[in-house]
DNA sequence: GATATATTTGAATATATGTTCATATATTCA
DNA sequence: TGAATATATGAACATATATTCAAATATATC
């Protein structure tokens, strides 16, 4: 067991305080690289939001088209479209056109996927 | 089947345009409270942070205090005390004081279900 | 081609957020 | 009690973000 006194580690000034190193560094070994911790982190942040959640859940039994999302939320269309198109980077929604009218639906593969990523990294 | 032409919902001044009424109406039927649509947001948005992740994967396997997770973050141990404040208020972790220490750890139960309440209104 | 509809894009803005610094609180030990 | 350590708190600040407005693009219809 480590000591209850703080000792000194190499840091850039020599100023970093720890008391269990043993525990900082069993989490360096275990952590996942810094590109896919934030790759992980922006799932969760692009669901982290009330308005989108409520984009997600409604997509997730019906295509909806820009104009109707809008009504539902409340919200301008223009404010849809953005957030729309969050997901879209993402891959967790996918469009399809059929005239002037766009229609969006879950990708649902992917955000089963990229959710139980998430879950496999936080809760054990 | 709606058709393609925009109908005009009874918003606050009749300006709201809808393509599929029956769709709208559908998600309005299914969606969940607006308070609990923002508890399950809060809970998403909390790991939405590269830090806070960081945080969290740490104690998966660890109880650690401030100023380990200071030094493993390279954070301020006031930032780390700042994030594991918002843990806390949403009882995804929890805390054990030793002395002058407190020790932190996640409140497994809570995060596992936490977020399997999440994936049940996210996917499917 | 001209008009209307559906969506996108970019600028602007108000608000939220993560971090740091300085200070306060709590605990231990001399 | 007083000094030292560990953590918490609040103000300040710089950055990120969600939304709106105005204008642009794309498709269909006349």
């Amino acid at each position: 067991m480590s000591s209850a006194k703080a000792k000194c580690l190499d840091g850039d000034d020599c100023q970093v305080r720890v008391i269990h190193l043993d525990r900082v560094e069993q989490a360096r070994r275990e952590t996942v690289s810094e590109k896919e911790l934030n790759w992980i982190a922006s799932i969760y942040k692009v669901l982290g939001d009330p308005s989108r959640l409520k984009i997600v859940m409604a997509l997730r039994n019906v295509e909806m088209c820009v104009c109707d999302l809008a009504a539902f939320l409340g919200l301008t269309e223009s404010a849809i479209s953005h957030q729309l198109r969050r997901f879209k980077d993402l891959a967790l929604v996918k469009s399809r056109r059929e005239g002037q009218v766009i229609y969006y639906s879950l990708d649902d593969e992917h955000v089963a996927e990229l959710l139980s990523v998430g879950l496999e990294h936080v809760s054990e």
